[in-house]
DNA sequence: TTATAATTGGGAATGATTTCACAATCAGGA
DNA sequence: TCCTGATTGTGAAATCATTCCCAATTATAA
């Protein structure tokens, strides 16, 4: 897949995972064919919104018709560039980092775990979905065997930059950080924060003072 | 706290969340003085940007020296509406529902797990970190009794709806949804997902593409 | 007391994103 | 084959967000 435009909003491409996953339950109900109208107010968004993001990229619908959802959902991922395996690493096996080891839906999406990674000596040699614990020290070591490609950092906040200069030592290429604190890696390294408190915080908010009137 | 200003940028809020996480960080290393220069450094940002972020709220700088970390940091919270309790409730109680449910920060940062539901009868009356684990149909009772305020979705994705029905319901006014997909409720309540897929998604795209050329 | 250096707050300019509006296109039926 | 109704794709307009820039303000030191 390549794209029409050169630059893409940051904003586009996080819409564009929320079209797949509700047109992934279109599908699943058994829905063929959906027109942007009805697909927008499924997605919160503007009409106009969608077709202005997939154009982007090409020209995905049938004029009169609409999309065909399948043949969406395969442009979109496409797009996006989720139309592979993608190969992941996880340092910090808590109680976080084991959630998420033991969550399937990984694997179905592409992003396998192919690594877990830990410092304390009595988690070491563990193993959890059938995959063992092994020392951080041996990440770059072991990436070069599984080539992964994406880090997941579910340490604690005041050991996430030294999780991450292991992984960028290590050659990753991007990063999804659970920890509640900014890191700073090479500009070439891409790196995803995932925040509860944010979110709460952006609750709080609404609810005191009022997003919906 | 009181806005200077009626509409604020849905980005500004993240971002001011972004800016106590790392205030809180500067305090914590003995900083009383920062001005937006290095604290827009810090946080990735552009000064300007913190600048009129702030002044959304009110004018928190000393012209000349900066601001000072620690009652800046409580600006932001009281800006937010987060210098509080909020009472929450969580729904399903699986693998990531007891991650979080065990997780001390919550209560630290004033987000307070007061029920956990489940309608699994296997898992109803179990205890978790002082919680006992009540049936979904005696959330209406529970929230009476409690007043919780947010509710978290830890379901299945298909189990969200409903879950997000029996908050509405009792009368909850903002949800944290952690099932990848979205749910549809009355204007007046808030919504938030955190979907580790559309951080993945993002990766990928930004990895694949090039975000940092 | 006054000059200097630093830094904020905010108006104006710029830049980016969203929405509008409609010509272009397509399926289906007359 | 041609007409009708539906819906896309896309420029242009409108809105929204970011960045620039500097007057206003403060601390400090001469
Ligand atoms: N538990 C949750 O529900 C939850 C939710 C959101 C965010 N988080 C965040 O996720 C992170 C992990 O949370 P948790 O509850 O799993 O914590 P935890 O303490 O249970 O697990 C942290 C793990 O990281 C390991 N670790 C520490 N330093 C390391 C290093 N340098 N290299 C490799 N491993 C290292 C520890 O040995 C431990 O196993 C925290 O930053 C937390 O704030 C947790
Ligand atoms: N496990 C993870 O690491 C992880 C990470 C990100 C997102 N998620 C998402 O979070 C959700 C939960 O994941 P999980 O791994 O904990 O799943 P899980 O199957 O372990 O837990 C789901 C729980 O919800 C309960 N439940 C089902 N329907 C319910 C209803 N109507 N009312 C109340 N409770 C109900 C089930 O009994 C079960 O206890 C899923 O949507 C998943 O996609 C999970």
């Amino acid at each position: 897949m390549t794209q029409k435009s050169d630059h893409i909003p940051r904003a586009t491409i996080q819409r564009l995972a929320v079209y797949v996953q509700v047109l992934e339950n279109l599908l699943r109900e058994g829905t063929e064919v959906i027109s942007s109208e009805p697909l927008a107010k499924a997605c919160n968004v503007n009409a106009s919104q969608i077709r202005k993001d997939l154009a982007y990229f090409g020209e995905f619908g049938v004029r009169g018709v609409g999309y065909y959802v399948k043949s969406l959902i395969d442009s979109i991922t496409s797009a996006l560039g989720v139309d592979r395996e993608w190969r992941t690493v996880l340092i910090g096996v808590g109680n976080l980092g084991r959630a998420l080891l033991n969550h399937k839906e990984f694997r179905l999406r592409g992003f396998n775990i192919v690594g877990a990674f830990d410092c304390d000596p009595f988690k070491i040699g563990e193993e959890i979905s059938g995959l063992e614990v092994v020392c951080t020290k041996r990440l770059k070591e072991k990436i070069g065997e599984n080539g992964a490609e994406i880090g997941i950092i579910t340490t604690p906040p005041e050991r996430a930059q030294r999780a991450a200069n292991h992984l960028v030592e290590a050659g990753i290429k991007g990063i999804l950080n659970f920890a509640p604190a900014r890191i700073s890696v090479p500009s070439e390294v891409n790196v995803e924060y995932v925040d509860l408190f944010h979110h709460l915080y952006a609750l709080s908010f609404n609810i005191t003072f009022g997003s919906s009137e």
